[in-house]
DNA sequence: CGATTCTTTGAAAACAGTCAATCTGTGTGG
DNA sequence: CCACACAGATTGACTGTTTTCAAAGAATCG
């Protein structure tokens, strides 16, 4: 019987048996329960972790205690701090779950370890962080170019499978806008159309955090 | 005598002079005048863009024509369209010089010899593409929890080097506001300290878009 | 010096944020 | 099984910031 995780390594990549329960057997599974942190600030985080159910939040405190989402990941895709991930310096975001969930842990060792041994999953690994990287420029871009309701639109024409399952108030802070606001223009819901921007116009890729 | 990038190179990276002068006989140099396109709409992206001398901008041309600034590149950084570059598709930005400029330009193809030949050179090029990743997550981080007036005193903070030295209607346009919000902003004046939140207190680095 | 680009300024209007109250649904424990 | 508590969503009135448009003032470049 195949996991999540190894579904999605299969769909991903090529790779025989061996090298399918070699890379397994370097990772280790979590169960977290809905509200459980998965990174607390001020902690130093080592893994690369992929979320093979449920769905999880990245968020930072800012001043006033406001809460700030900067990512949303939901199964298939990464979660983690990358940046204390390469520095080695305690976190600034905390990570929790939204939905009780489930995620595969591997080291930071043994991550580097498996890209080494085998290039596929390496490529595999560099293609996720581009997609970060661009993802990360579409949404700048995004927040640069839209109004409000123009942003929710485009959140909910890249992200459909979220605008269900997250709290309105989390894809609120994930927006940058009050989530009164949100909530008013869900109600209008004239289902206005985006005006498409060159830039953003192939962008229709899930977020992918590795 | 030593340019620019090899200046770069030598104090970022350990190299022989033979490994120098080989990375740069696989380089080309390009003046380009102010107003200048290094790159175009709808053209593909196939190099990596040292930026030697001057200041360059990359924007993107949104709906009703406005020109959205998506990054700054002064002398010692990178500039380009990494999604262009990576995707081999057309890209929907545009770069041109803010200053007259020189650029050192090495293909993709290149670029990837270099990096295999020279690991401390890949290390480089990995390495300046996570800080591209952490600079895109702070400035998303910094548009959600700051109001104008805090965003601009982030970037003056960030990149002063910027700030006398760019036309304020692109560094309006970088941090999403109306110049002449930002001009206001400026004749006020009455230095307001930036609140800092905890995501945001160590990077105060130069962004590099590689 | 003339032309273009960039910046400043003013006033009105649009937009989004805040605060506070109410409403809804879900899950828990008595 | 009901009542209650709680998290999330909605609504209204108000405030404040930011945008827009238009015009005038600097600065820069050829």
């Amino acid at each position: 019987m195949t996991t999540e995780f190894q579904n999605y390594l299969l769909h991903s990549i090529a790779l025989t048996n061996e090298q399918l329960d070699w890379i397994t057997s370097l990772c280790t599974t979590k169960i977290l329960r809905k509200n459980q942190y998965l990174l607390q600030e001020g902690d130093v985080w080592k893994h690369y972790a992929f979320v093979s159910n449920g769905c999880l939040r990245t968020y930072s405190t800012g001043c006033k205690g406001t809460e700030h989402v900067i990512g949303l990941h939901i199964e298939n895709s990464w979660a983690g701090d990358y940046e204390s991930l390469i520095t080695a310096k305690p976190s600034h975001y905390n990570i929790d779950c939204i939905e009780p969930s489930e995620v595969v842990l591997c080291t930071k060792q043994n991550f580097e370890r498996i890209c080494k041994e085998i290039p596929a999953f390496y490529e595999l690994a560099k293609s996720n962080l581009n997609r970060s990287l661009v993802a990360s420029q579409n949404r700048i871009m995004a927040s640069l170019s839209y109004t409000a309701e123009q942003q929710y639109a485009y959140f909910a024409a890249c992200y459909p499978q979220l605008v269900n399952r997250v709290p309105q108030n989390m894809i609120a802070s994930y927006l940058g806008i009050a989530k009164e606001t949100l909530s008013r223009m869900r109600t209008k819901s004239v289902v206005k159309a985006v005006p498409m921007i060159p830039a953003l116009q192939f962008s229709h890729t899930p977020q992918q955090v590795l």
